[in-house]
DNA sequence: CAGTGGTCTAGACCACAAG
DNA sequence: TTGTGGTCTAGACCACTGG
């Protein structure tokens, strides 16, 4: 290698054959950090397989099974004739969807809303601080709603948002917007994946004033860590819903 | 065709390129049915992709797509070297599995242990009839026991069985050994698949002193159909566990 | 050693979308 | 018409298993 025109060492990373990790999943590793870096965007479409196999030097086969890969991931969707995209994650499998509505009726069509209770900045501590990854003493934007579709209040819950991500929040109305398309346009910040916990427990008198259900009544507890580009931890949720209302389905094979 | 001499119509399914459905769906519904009818049975290796190819006349490529299909279902399973296999379901992913023993420990060196409280032959009406697709007035076999690991009651259960399937069942003890084995080896009706629904209750006061835990605490139920093969619901389960000892968790992508 | 599945290639033809 | 992904083929070579 000479001094000068030394070929710059992230212009176009390269599958190597001789690596013991098979060119597929090499590719499969590439694509992933293209999406990450944010090279390739969310919703858009990426190079087609002919691209991808000229420029990977691999065949297209290989390409094929790289993007298989992927898609079964739920990282890229594909659509004969029009190319393949990077794809959003899909709420239908959260927690928060099996809260039945109205005795089981499907809620596609009713409108949800929601009703801010308290805003408040504080330390993220404990739970909420090892979720986001804070800093000692870093502070969380805290939001405590309630969720209400036809009329029913159906989920109580706390959001914590780290504040150096997300000042001037507060500013925001809410009340009918939905949260994870304003952290991606108004903070870059587009929730790419989650994890979710349940637990069940009992109504204590606000839970069960603010559900309108018995105190002792059942309730599922539902923690939210959502997370952005690059695994950053950039919300933690809290939310409590109705345990009458909720019924979970899981198939097993 | 002439009179004698005809194709016996079963002898060898086969795939047709002229049906709009491709090559390797075909086979993965020819295979999924060899399954079903026990010509290939739980645990055996099936032929290997060269004898596919050959017998049903596609590409080895084709017979890897299929099998592929089958693998990601859990259907199959496949060892370099070895063979493909059919796979029985993983219960891993039951709720049941969710329940902690002790502060958060792993149960897997752990020898399960159950208690038979009653043995008993009733009708088979409402959701039981429902979910084991009984005739009206058929009789079900049904069966209370409290689970216990390490001297803690976990689980307290009721099970039901056809009687017209599983008649003899009583006189097995059931206190050290799996169900599944039991219906697959003496009943010959392997467990291939199940569903579960989750719910959350408050412990009722039979309840509470089963499982030893206060009356009004949180409590989960799971509700169960195991099916056999060709779909054939053999077994309907209903479930309380301790909510203290529930966490349950997805990730969505 | 022979037989298995795992990877990879280079091509062909098709169905679908959009201009 | 062009370009996309979806299916299918025929073959090569490799890695692993077990006798």
């Amino acid at each position: 290698m000479n001094g000068r025109a030394t070929r710059p060492i992230f212009l176009e990373p390269q599958v190597d054959p001789r690596r013991p990790q098979p060119l597929y999943q090499q590719l499969v590793d590439l694509i992933r950090s293209r999406i990450t870096m944010q090279q390739w965007k969310l919703d858009e479409m990426i190079p087609s397989e002919n691209e991808l196999s000229a420029v990977y030097g691999v065949s297209v086969g290989t390409v094929k099974k790289a993007l298989a890969v992927l898609t079964a991931e739920g990282i890229l969707y594909r659509r004969q004739g029009k190319g393949t995209f990077v794809a959003r994650p899909d709420f239908k499998r959260s927690f928060i969807r099996f809260f039945r509505f109205n005795s089981g009726e499907e809620p596609d069509g009713a409108i949800p809303c929601s009703q801010v209770l308290e805003y408040s900045v504080i330390p993220g501590v404990g739970r909420i601080q090892n979720a986001l990854r804070l800093e000692t003493g870093e502070k969380v934007l805290r939001i405590r709603r309630v969720r209400i579709l036809r009329k029913v209040p159906l989920v109580l819950e706390w959001i914590y948002l780290p504040q150096r991500i997300f000042s001037g929040f507060e500013k925001i109305d809410i009340s009918q917007a939905l949260l994870y398309p304003i952290y991606d346009e108004t903070f870059g910040q587009p929730v790419v994946w989650a994890e979710e916990f349940l637990e069940p427990g009992i109504a204590d008198s606000e839970t069960s004033e603010r559900l309108e259900i018995q105190p002792g009544a059942p309730i599922i507890h539902v923690e939210r860590i959502a997370y952005s580009l690059g695994d950053r931890p950039v919300e933690y949720r809290n939310s409590t819903g109705r345990g009458d209302r909720f019924r979970y389905h899981v198939e097993i094979r």
